[in-house]
DNA sequence: CTGAATCCGCATTGATACTG
DNA sequence: CAGTATCAATGCGGATTCAG
């Protein structure tokens, strides 16, 4: 995690402290508070989790790899676009997070086969959901963004 | 959505069209079909969805507002590291797909404040769930990505 | 207060060529 | 077959400034 650590609230918290003033927060209303559902730390670990699972691929990946182990190039032919670099990539990533295995028979030509772990399919029965969400939503979301879009053309 | 289109099959295929054969992959071994749970259609918009919830702040932004309305600058401040143009194009991207609405009040000073809808409350029900899934493996993911780290250090 | 507009560095990604 | 290496381009995201 690339972490910035201060942002716009520090940095202007700063400019004023620079300005000689200080307590600039100190007679302001009802902070709200972060998110009632995790706490910072826990949001550090969420975003990576989404980093994990919510770049271009790595769903498609999974969904590919839930039916039994694929060998890399099959994967290539089952996901169109995919460019040999994300997919070497992305698999590694799973790799090491721990959803997806890695294993290597000693032929010639070569043979490398990829398959879900146990933690991988768990995972995939969590992105399933949002799957499903998606498609049940797929419709009225389109509606809405078409809607927003004609009202500012 | 950007669609390279064509990825590492069809440009081999190609190639090899160029080069006067066809029927390049006839004879191949079985296709191991894209994936057994969504075509490529619904991938398209799984990815969508996952550009929408996936990236660095929408999930935070949507735990905010998850006990009622928000305005903008306490946004700010409840998250922490996010930058106002951030913000702003986040807010404006759930706005547009209906997960969030944007209320302006007339006022001077003027006040907006962000609030989940139906549609935004039932995802931060799926994204909950994902949320769980990860708080329940992090440790187990950290382990993974930590011998991984030191065996290929 | 709530943004919009601009500039710009840097990470991500894709295309291509090459290797064991 | 299963990758690695390298380069180029795209675009995200941050900092800053301006505006209503």
């Amino acid at each position: 995690m690339r972490e910035s650590g201060k942002g716009l609230v520090t940095v202007a918290v700063e400019k004023e402290i620079r300005r000689g003033r200080t307590n600039v927060r100190a007679n302001v209303r009802q902070i709200p508070g972060p998110c009632a559902h995790w706490n910072d730390q826990d949001a550090d670990f969420i975003r990576e989790t989404l980093d994990l699972v919510g770049d271009k691929w790595s769903v498609l990946i999974i969904g590919t790899l839930s039916d039994g182990p694929v060998r890399y190039s099959d994967l290539a032919y089952a996901i169109p676009g995919i460019s040999q670099r994300m997919l070497t990539l992305t698999l590694k990533q799973l790799q090491r997070s721990g959803l997806v295995d890695r294993t290597a028979y000693a032929e010639v030509p070569p043979r490398v086969e990829y398959s879900l772990t146990a933690l991988g399919k768990s995972l995939l029965t969590t992105v399933l959901e949002l799957a499903a969400w998606s498609a049940d939503r797929q419709t009225e979301i389109r509606r809405h963004q078409d809607t927003y879009d004609t009202r500012n053309a």
